[in-house]
DNA sequence: AGTATTGTTGACAGCGTTGTCATCTGTCAA
DNA sequence: TTGACAGATGACAACGCTGTCAACAATACT
């Protein structure tokens, strides 16, 4: 009952066991019947290779790197979830690192854990995906990367983007036709790539609407509920306060959405609230917040086949894919109050 | 540039392989001068030992295991990261495994999953940490055990328990303490062990306050959000609704804030809501949730702890710890309203 | 027919570490 | 002084696999 190792599959197959090898790793130049021998041998054994020998006497540890910093940011379960089933069924193995992207010695210490844990490829998600430096660390020790939702495409590396800017401007125009002609926008945390395309998206709408841009009814947040509270407050204190609210993520909206409820207005009667990401949050508050789905978990899984696949040599033609995201309305929004009855 | 092998140290230090194998694991039987001596061309050469040299060449694997069912349970990052430090710090690397506890062919897959990666330990999350036959099997596979919140306190594994009961009996006591006399229940998910303990709190509270429990007040969820509300709304269409409902974790405390809000009641004007876990959702939401707080990145602490003490060797006398989870009083709890003026 | 080319297979030497066993040193009791 | 013994160190064979290179078979071209 003990493992069963190369060699037992090589005997029970009749081969050496280098034939076996090449079985294991879809090498070329093995015949048909040969291998179909192997591939016998090997079920009958439920042989699975030794990834520390493999690694070892290989070039490749089998290893890909998931980089992370924020621990709390909700989607981050979707994103490793994708990346760990992806990886799995590729018979390659994850190694997480969260990390603190405002860490002085970041490149640092993430290049030399890339280099004590041998990992062959990396995915990296924002803010991390946008931190230049690091990517140009990280190209230096030559480990292939993945970057989810960078703020810029550059050819330079396999990127998965979605169209922030796109699905803002729609959510934006929708907002529109409800009525509101004064809506407020929370920018997300500057550092954050992305994020801010989501604000040019809210621009966008306004301007195909005809409405003119006014950067007072704009608030600067950083992602976090907090800041989503302390803008929403400073947007309804305006002399003209807007009668729509949106912000570039859920975590923000749902701020916002306190900071109505702590002046006693009402969701979605006195102010309309939307937000970014469709986080179990959003469905779970009260009212159901109208936001933007993003498909967290299949950008992951394309960002982790796109590394997988430069891992096996292969040169893809194209090296960025767009997801799209999707407007999902709920209860936080309805028709501009001046509008109504 | 090239990493430092165990030969480059062994040559810098002027000894042979085998001194540094013996320092870096700290065996005994080596001359203190001789240890220092390791110590320092390891540091001079920024050694680290190859993991996977060292899982071929030694009986250890360096990788301990942790299980989880459900990635979507808010709480998961937060084991996972203290799960994940800890064992980092001892050099021990941590692989994830996310399963179908439903799954009929669980133990199957779980014990080919520990025999292919060879884990010398796991961490089993709710409700896998109460899986009877699947403790049988990984026990007769040899790998240790660490188990969070498992419902049973059996000494046979070493676990890390939270006081569930006495927190919820407080809880209890505090809504008895706000005037109100019919508190609902809603019980969770029948095979997530730890979570039935809430129940017995929510009635070791309602008798010290020598209130008398009434079967109608209690209502089955399965954890879920969905679950919650619909509790809510078979507890608010009661003929003598209750004025305060006490929900096993915060997600379903969520849905039946949804109910009540549905049913145009004012929170915690009308009803008062409580839940358990303080997960991000219970301070974003509003009101902000009164809850227990349970603090589960130590719990994972503590249970990786416990792991790699058994992995050393160390017998410790205590297989059990038990962590403090507190009463966090927000804004979803308020006095009965027939109590008031 | 002979030669070059391509496809298929195997022998064997590592990869960097640990485990086993042998050797060497020094200490202590007889 | 000798022998016994524990402590300290090293030589060397694994561990299970991949990479390299050589050998051979089959096919295509002169």
């Amino acid at each position: 009952m003990a493992k069963a190792t190369i060699q037992d599959v090589a005997k029970l197959a009749g081969v050496s066991i280098k034939t076996v090898s090449r079985v294991t790793n879809r090498e070329a130049n093995v015949r048909q019947e040969t291998r179909r021998k192997v591939q016998r041998a090997a079920k009958r054994l439920d042989y699975q290779p030794n990834p520390s020998a493999r690694s070892l006497a290989g070039t490749r540890s089998y290893h890909v790197g998931l980089l992370f910093d924020n621990l709390s940011a909700s989607y981050l379960m979707n994103i490793q979830s994708g990346v760990l089933s992806t990886s799995r069924s590729e018979g390659y193995d994850l190694v997480i690192q969260p990390c603190d992207y405002s860490d002085p010695k970041l490149v640092a210490s993430i290049s030399s854990m890339v280099r004590s844990k041998s990992v062959d490829g990396l995915i990296l998600t924002p803010p991390l995906s946008d931190m230049k430096p690091l990517l140009k660390a990280l190209d230096k020790l030559g480990v292939c990367l993945a970057l989810i939702a960078p703020a810029d495409p550059s050819n330079r590396h396999r990127s998965v983007f979605t169209n922030d800017q796109d699905a803002c401007a729609e959510m934006t125009r929708y907002l529109v036709s409800m009525g509101h002609q004064r809506i407020g926008f929370v920018i997300g945390h500057p550092d954050h790539g992305a994020i801010g395309n989501r604000y040019l998206g809210y621009r966008d709408g306004l301007g195909s609407c005809g409405l003119k841009f006014d950067r007072r009814l704009v608030k600067q947040g950083d992602n976090t509920f907090e800041s989503g509270e302390k803008c929403g407050h400073r947007l309804l204190d305006l002399e003209d306060p807007p009668t729509a609210i949106f912000a570039s993520n859920d975590d923000m909206a749902a701020g916002v959405m306190r900071a109505v409820h702590e002046m006693e207005l009402a969701i979605p009667g006195d102010v309309s609230v939307a937000g970014f990401d469709d986080a179990p949050l959003a469905s779970q508050i009260w009212p159901a917040l109208t936001t933007i789905r993003q498909p967290m978990e299949e950008m992951a899984v394309r960002a982790t086949e796109f590394l997988l696949r430069q891992l096996r040599g292969e040169t893809g033609e194209n090296n960025r894919h767009t997801i799209a995201s999707t407007l999902v309305v709920r209860e936080s929004t309805g028709p501009c109050p001046r509008n109504r009855g």
